[in-house]
DNA sequence: CATGAATTGTAGAACGTTATACAAAAATAA
DNA sequence: TTATTTTTGTATAACGTTCTACAATTCATG
């Protein structure tokens, strides 16, 4: 079978426009030595015969105006935040973001971003990927990347945009200890590989300074939650039904945090008065009944388009490595206030 | 700048292999006339020098082994189960599947569309797309194209998966009436085009249908909300505060049933003793406080894997439509029984 | 064995662009 | 006017595959 519908060619624009196929291409590209004459005509023609380019052909010599955005989990309610910032950063520019999902699967974002790679992609911005250092070095080394949530404003090879997760632990923790807190824990998340570029490790460390800063031994107070709801769910009745139980509990995410309200309810815990949490990433707003979720609110949008821009100059020819951070701000509502 | 990490052709491979380029490429296509032993040598050669294909060159003249998934909103959490089931259908085939966004927008989408046929994309999947059914039509006369949540088993052009939108709210309504709901309505979303394709418009019709049945008025038993949160918010209260308040709600989402538990309880309306609730799609499962969600299940895995199955039978040659329909279920819990 | 059929491999055009190199024309300077 | 520079447009070789047509070889059949 195969559906041809015989597209339109830059040839026969040029014969519509009596002018040679190097021209229209020049007016495609709006590159030097074109009269406003000569453009018109030729744009005339592409409206008339409703052409459109051949992204394929244009990738094998030129750009294919495509932008890969990497992303693993579909479910994170965050991250559309930051594609509709990329979008914006995007817009007018001629380039068109493609997702792609990971799984969250080395193996898979692997595949993924190789394939990325082969379709002469112009350029990638990865959420949170989980490939190792090394590895993300040799891709940016093929095409221009910037990497977001991602710590590490040393590297060289690509730019950063994040927000501040040491910061905003610190944050939350000097919270929860000023509303009196005496047994703070933080629920993190157990990863395979978590190194310092890591924003929730990143998080467990800003926890811990924050404590250390208050004189508080930091020994065994953080515990992992995971991917699996139900295991998490055991962990925080563990956590929350032992002998010593936590008073105030820093979450990684929003979601967990919502976990722990259903356990902490079932166990006849009351919020804030016996457990006071914050969550991260302020995902939630007035939805969340009887209490608002108090949470680190980073905007995404503007992560999205800052990436955006970084990536936009990278491709635009800037070889130097920047390093975007901003900072977090925390919401206090009801789960940690009275 | 441009980084030219001068990618292994072919021709290097062929060159190392000590066979045609045109041996090469069949062996890529695993087409027919290789030997075994031949095939082999290749490959060999293809691992040792790390080959892989240039994508924009296969575009020219074969395929891309690129599927473009069309997704409007980022946000709904029902979505992601019909991407797992696409990549399930997808996995071993060699096709990659890329996700485009079109923000609920009939321009965005439209362009986003052009652009995956210009990126000569194999085939297209479409969630819920919002284009009307000529453009549908002339997209899918362009490149195989199979649509999830479109209701319209009449279509020649291209292949739909659907659950059966009609039968659910059906089933919805029946349960609200046997709970003992003597003035129910339906809490739907208002569409600036809404045709019996949309599966909205099908819930509304299923609730009517049912109603009818058992002999009940329609008329002003169906009111809008909308995508704006607050708004929605607004429309439940005055809903929620009239002079006969309903004592039966179907939502046409989970989402906007969670809306309606907040504002009854600013309201101080019992749940379901005074308002019994039915949602739509089953995204929230125990999370829910204090009492589950009743709701429609309707695996999205299923459809998104269904989906995969006709596409790739499109792709491999089928000109004849074919229409999947599957039959939803109602799982109830706290909010529409007591 | 001779003949035809099937199998295995190859040469080379084609796909639709971009980009380089250059010719022609127009503008500017002397 | 004549040189010189600048602007405008063209011809054509890539780019890395696929695919058609065909040649060479091996296999089967009588």
């Amino acid at each position: 079978m195969k559906q041809t519908g015989k597209r339109v060619t830059i040839k026969e624009v040029a014969e519509d426009a009596q002018v040679s196929v190097a021209a229209v291409s020049k007016v495609l590209r709006n590159s030097y030595g074109v009269s406003a004459k000569m453009r018109e005509r030729v744009e005339a023609s592409m409206r008339k015969l409703d052409y459109r380019p051949h992204t394929a052909a244009r990738g094998m010599r030129g750009k294919t105006y495509t932008i890969g955005i990497l992303q693993n989990d579909l479910r994170n309610p965050y991250l559309p935040n930051i594609f509709d910032g990329v979008i914006e950063g995007l817009e007018g520019t001629g380039y068109q973001p493609l997702l792609g999902v990971g799984q969250s699967q080395v193996p898979l974002e692997s595949a993924l971003i190789n394939s990325m790679i082969d379709r002469q992609m112009d350029g990638l911005i990865m959420i949170a990927p989980r490939l190792p250092e090394p590895e993300l070095e040799r891709i940016a080394r093929q095409i221009p990347t910037c990497v977001i949530a991602y710590h590490h404003d040393q590297e060289t090879a690509f730019d950063t945009a994040n927000f501040d997760s040491h910061l905003g632990a610190r944050m939350a923790t000097k919270h929860l200890l000023a509303q009196g807190s005496r047994n703070p824990v933080m629920l993190s998340l157990a990863l395979p590989e978590s190194d310092a570029t890591n924003v929730i490790r990143q998080r467990e460390l800003g926890f811990m300074a924050e404590l250390e800063a208050h004189g508080i031994e930091t020994e065994n107070r953080v515990t992992y939650s995971h991917f699996d709801e139900a295991r998490t769910q055991q962990v925080i009745h563990d956590l929350l039904n032992s002998s010593e139980p936590p008073d105030g509990l820093f979450c990684w995410s929003d979601i967990v945090a919502l976990d722990t309200f259903t356990v902490a309810e079932s166990l006849n815990i009351r919020v804030p008065e016996a457990l006071a949490v914050v969550g991260y990433d302020n995902t939630f707003d007035q939805r969340l009944r009887p209490f608002g979720l108090s949470s680190l609110n980073q905007s995404g949008h503007r992560l999205g388009s800052e990436a955006a821009r970084l990536l936009l100059e990278r491709i635009g020819g800037r070889t130097k490595a920047e390093h975007s951070l901003f900072r977090p701000e925390l919401i206090v509502r009801g789960s940690s206030a009275t």
